[in-house]
DNA sequence: ATACTCATGTGAAATGCTTCACAATTTATA
DNA sequence: TATAAATTGTGAAGCATTTCACATGAGTAT
């Protein structure tokens, strides 16, 4: 088949696909730290908890990576799968809201290594604007449209209150941004061909909750 | 059909019926607030970008709480959505590792919003040990298990460097605790009857970064 | 060489999830 | 009271995702 790596592949790849890919990623590069030169599927699943027949399909979506008998090479699939994710480059992004939530991304060494830099912060607070946070200065939110454009920022992260988030990413939007990280606990509008994530933690904790009142134990992990 | 909300219930629910029903959560107190009596599965699927039909398949797994021809009532509905979720009480929830993550969550307004009430933090650094955050004094974590145990905590969120949370983790399920929200990047290993779910927020940077690199847009949104 | 083992890649089968479509029930209206 | 409109609850159909199973190829040992 060989499909160069996530460009002409038109069959719908799902969205569960692609975050277990994120997954493989982490685990590779922790492969990788600990000199594995090949990782077969059974050992990645392993990992991951997940079947090597899960593996395989998600990788072979994109392409054939491995060799029979003896496995994938480990930094060479590592390198094709962070092409596929796109993450193979910097990502510009600016952080909107420095509270809580804001300035602990400020400084979240994930994202660094993944190649997302977060090269603005916004904020309306006057105490807050024009103060450094990790040798960036926090610019006045009523700028946010211009400087977005004028730095080429790719990416946005929004960690404002729910309240203001809507008018927060409408400028976003006006300002060509294709893509939004949502902190703030409400469902943005965002037109057509604008991609928008919501990072929602009190769900996981939910999900916990609901686990423990129902005795919900997670699917049997089966072999091969 | 009439199953007791939760208990009797055995159908495997799906993950994502469990996350759609904390959205739902989210919106229903919303349409509280804003002052509606009724909600139908049509309005219910507009704001959270399903189907109508969806929605009423999610709620139908727990009973059967509408009024065909009038929709489903609110409050009432909100109540028990939030007793499947298990958030119609308090979960007493110990944080260890206050570093920036860790801080930012200690005055994460909707953890409390929904009853994850942080009651105990944990830290290793003598700086911090003993200090007030919000109230809570930060213990050692040396004396993690027998603390977690006397406070009764039924929850721990991990939020320390990956090369420790394996450590820690150990020693919240000697606890005997069985929810672990873990916000390091690694696997964690636990026992069979302790539920773990992960915050991997750089997953949601990085599915932006592939939609973006490879024009993916979300899934057409259907009628009924 | 030959046989044996390991492990990929992939159609096909199995399973799971979502949407359809409609009977049933309620409210509103004349 | 009859008719129309709204909307639920749910089997069945339609799709999507996961797992199975096996042909195929690579390395290893004798």
């Amino acid at each position: 088949m060989d499909i160069p790596s996530g460009v002409t592949a038109r069959k719908r790849i799902s969205e569960s696909t692609i975050h277990r890919l994120s997954r493989y990623f982490r685990t590779l590069s922790l492969l990788e730290r600990e000199n594995f030169e090949t990782v077969s599927s059974k050992e990645l699943a392993k990992r991951e908890k997940l079947t090597p027949s899960q593996v395989r399909k998600d990788l072979s979506f994109f392409g054939s990576f491995g060799t029979r008998g003896l496995g994938y090479p480990v930094a060479e699939l590592k390198a094709k799968v962070s092409k596929i994710l796109g993450i193979d480059r910097v990502w510009r992004v600016a952080l909107v809201g420095i509270g809580n939530i804001g300035s602990a991304l400020v400084s979240y060494k994930e994202f660094i290594k993944q190649g997302f830099h977060i090269v603005k912060l916004f904020d309306n607070d006057q105490r807050k604007i024009g103060s450094n946070h990790k040798g960036i200065i926090v610019s006045d939110i009523k700028n946010l449209r211009t400087e977005l454009q004028d730095d080429h920022i790719e990416m946005v992260i929004v960690a404002v209150p729910a309240t203001v988030a809507q008018y927060i990413v409408d400028d976003v939007v006006k300002a060509e941004v294709k893509a939004i990280l949502n902190f703030a606990p409400v469902n943005l509008k965002v037109p057509s061909g604008v991609h928008v994530r919501n990072e929602n933690m009190e769900m996981e904790l939910e999900y916990l909750s609901f686990a423990m009142v129902n005795n919900h134990s997670p699917k049997g992990v089966g072999k091969d």
